[in-house]
DNA sequence: TGACTCTTACTACGATTGTAGTAAACTATG
DNA sequence: CATAGTTTACTACAATCGTAGTAAGAGTCA
């Protein structure tokens, strides 16, 4: 399941606190975004569509809850992340992380050991359909 | 600089091998996609607009030729990750790749004492300018 | 030089994404 | 109940993305 910028914005919200309303999540988005009201419903109803999110109605309101866990999203995102742009393989995207210059020479040395044996491939589903 | 799907498979060939033709191209793309000859040069053509390639004849044909390093697409592409599904800290990224469950107990273990002072914003800039 | 083949330049077109607007239905309240 | 605010249902629309097609010019070879 790959999620936009903006479904991205909306998850992340919802993961903080469900089941929540539309109105409910607009309250909880960073501050810098100011969306309409019906922008943010527009973007819920995709969720709903694409299966990442559940819909239900309390009285006349809609109550939405996640479908697509936190966890799911993110290996998903990162099994992306590395297909694209590291060769497929956990083990380019870890030694890239490692190499990042404001890691401490400490932290460097136990990363790159830790990596000697790093698997070159993360095994298993990237979602297996029970993400509950 | 934001790639798309399309954009990396060319980005990662032109990386591999460059000055290259759409032809080259074509033929170093994985066997599993096959695209339309002019399809890679629309590709090629966005590219070259958004500044991520240059392009120059030789004769009659196009060369083309990454401006973008792979260096700079991995970091902006990680940093777009980590703002999206990881609070936007590399700590929260390395905690959830220290907990794949593929990895060996003694990796974990040697990741997780590295992870100890791992600073949460990486510093720098995204794409320095200087991306030759 | 005529017939092919390759390359270019330009255009196209449906799907997805970001971002709403409007009208109608519902609800709460003086 | 009349009015005002809230929520829904539906529609819209430009930008980007994936994926080409076509016509015309250039190079190549018999």
């Amino acid at each position: 399941m790959r999620l936009t910028d903006t479904e991205w914005q909306l998850m992340n919200c919802l993961w903080e606190k469900h089941p929540a309303t539309a109105r409910g999540i607009a309250g909880r988005l960073p501050p810098e975004i100011k969306w309409a009201y019906t922008t943010i419903r527009t973007l819920l109803a995709r969720l709903v569509d694409k299966g990442a999110v559940r819909e239900y109605k309390e009285g006349n309101t809609s109550l939405y809850e996640p479908i697509l866990t936190r966890e799911n999203a993110r290996k998903s995102a990162l099994k992306t992340l590395v297909n694209q742009a590291f060769d497929g393989a956990y083990g380019p995207l870890m030694h890239f992380l490692v190499n990042d210059p404001n890691l401490t020479p400490q932290q460097r040395q136990a990363l790159e050991e830790a990596l000697k044996e790093q698997p070159e491939k993360r095994g298993g589903k990237e979602n297996g359909g029970d993400n509950q």
